[in-house]
DNA sequence: ACTCGCGGGACGACCCGTTAGT
DNA sequence: ACTAACGGGTCGTCCCGCGAGT
């Protein structure tokens, strides 16, 4: 396990990374595999269900992530608002270090999947509600719990539109107004 | 003329569709050519750069008609909040009417296109800010001028937000909430 | 004709340049046209048999341009050998002009001809003929006519040699030693 | 290992005669392809970099079939004007074989490359200057040593103008004249 | 258990030389 | 004389097997 989860965590890595960055159909295999240094065979030994398995992988991955994101921001926060600001400001960070050019790793995949593989939109849609959820958990404690699921959905909306607007406009403003967004 | 407007105009429209649907890679030029009865050497004559000045044409188009969408949800508001509320239920009968399947025509581009294309990218951006624009001269005729840009900004990332979990949940729920949010 | 002719020697000449430096197929109509400023209608107009036509008319002008070239060298000779040295020369001249790129402007087409088109093979046999024939008129008044027909055989097939090692070599050296190769 | 090498061969194989026959743009990856019974992705796996890389391995292996004919025309020659003259008519067989199609190998990829693709050019150099070096050889010791040089230079280029004009004639005879041409 | 060499077609976007309409 | 439109062709790359080897 040691040495193999090298090469498959690697693949998912670059992987995860090429898709934010280009698009999920834009990402050959073959780049994916250059820029990991892993043969092909390799490759289809960790998945052999081919591409869309590595893809449902690093969406899962790239998810976990960003719920360390979410516990980091809300763990200590004393109020919601406080919260979502501090997660508003890791997103900000993250998609700064990237140079303005990562985007969302769910969205990158799903929106280039509809038809086909429901398997990859069924793992995109579980990582959407886990974030949900865990904001959720958070805004319960934080706030009336009546609203906490709204909060929770309405926050999770913003940041992923922010994401977007945030690519096309190559600033970090967008999350911070999006921290600030509330049901009304 | 009458005639060779229709074949760019189909193959505008369709493109729009399958990119919405599917994304822009994964469209592919034989699809959209077959799908709009158009042979490849038409296109080609109407779109010298390619496919990607189809994608661009696209994204104005869609563009435009998103832009009467906000026209006519705020049109005759009476508040902000009414208004707000008539666009994110006309998104939400696009989204259903197209199967659930639809995701924003400026999204599914921008998302795959981003280290390359300069001209496409400006393309996005431009069609997020007219929206955000449109939104903003009715915002400081319906509400307090000093927060009009914020409550404009918000909406539309608020939208775009929930056009993704949209997607991703195949509801229409997300829209009515993104309706609903203001900055705090 | 005053007029058109001009766009038609236009063409001609500038399709005859793009076939020496880049081969007949490696030169297309559009840049061909692009080039010289013709829309393409013109040119189906001037050339209604298309491409070939261009290409016959572009060998038979270069094919003039050699015959010239040959009666200024061995216009005032006083020996074969003194005009097959100015004949060398002059193509050296010619070819160092061009950058050390344009080929023999019948080879570039007779080259990639064979199987089709038998009046282009039939335009290159002809130029080449010609070129044979100037030069064993020279040759007959020079030398014992005896010999005549195969000093310009050889002086031709040596030269045409040398258009070829001169292009690989980038160097004019090969055009003054065909100049001085006779049969034994 | 055996088994590919043979795809390997017969792709060179097939592309070198259609290059020799057609030129090199003429022949289409398709046609080569189609001819040597390989699909598409053998082809880029065997050659990477294209066409190109293709056509540069094609006028190695042909250059060295010419080598092969230098040798055996001038290996037990007695003088230099019997073994340029076994040389011209092992040319004129391999001509007249192939039905009086088949131009120089080299000089079919030379004349479509220029601009662009160094490496093409500098193997077909290579493959000239390797033939000429060949005969030099030969030349120094069947001659006196000071025009070794200059008479394999002679030859070379005499028996590519000959492989010019025995196409455009569709004779042999050229091949016979230019085994006799001399430095004067 | 894991890697690799070699191969396999379908499809990608693009551009070709050409013809109708006018 | 020229704009508009036409398909079939270009080369290149896609994601993916399969067998032997380590």
């Amino acid at each position: 396990m040691g040495r193999s989860s090298n090469a498959r965590a690697r693949l998912i890595e670059i992987a995860g990374q090429l898709f934010q960055r280009q698009g999920y159909h834009a990402s050959g295999l073959n780049q994916i595999l250059g820029e990991s240094g892993a043969p092909k065979g390799s490759f289809y030994y960790h998945f052999p269900d081919g591409k869309e398995q590595l893809a449902e992988a690093s969406v899962r991955a790239a998810g976990e992530a960003v719920e360390r994101i979410i516990e980091k921001a809300f763990g200590r926060a004393r109020s919601f608002g406080s919260g979502a600001e501090r997660f508003g400001a890791l997103l900000a960070d993250w998609f700064e270090e990237s140079g303005f050019a990562a985007g969302c790793p769910v969205t990158s995949v799903l929106l280039e999947t509809t038809p086909q593989s429901a398997p990859l939109l069924a793992a995109c849609r579980a990582v959407f509600d886990a974030w949900i959820g865990h904001v959720e958990v958070h805004a319960s404690r934080l706030d009336e719990g009546a609203r906490a699921r709204e909060l929770a959905l309405g926050l999770i909306m913003a940041m992923e539109g922010a994401w977007l607007l945030a690519r096309a406009q190559r600033s970090t403003a967008p999350f911070r107004l999006a921290a600030r967004l509330r049901p009304a």
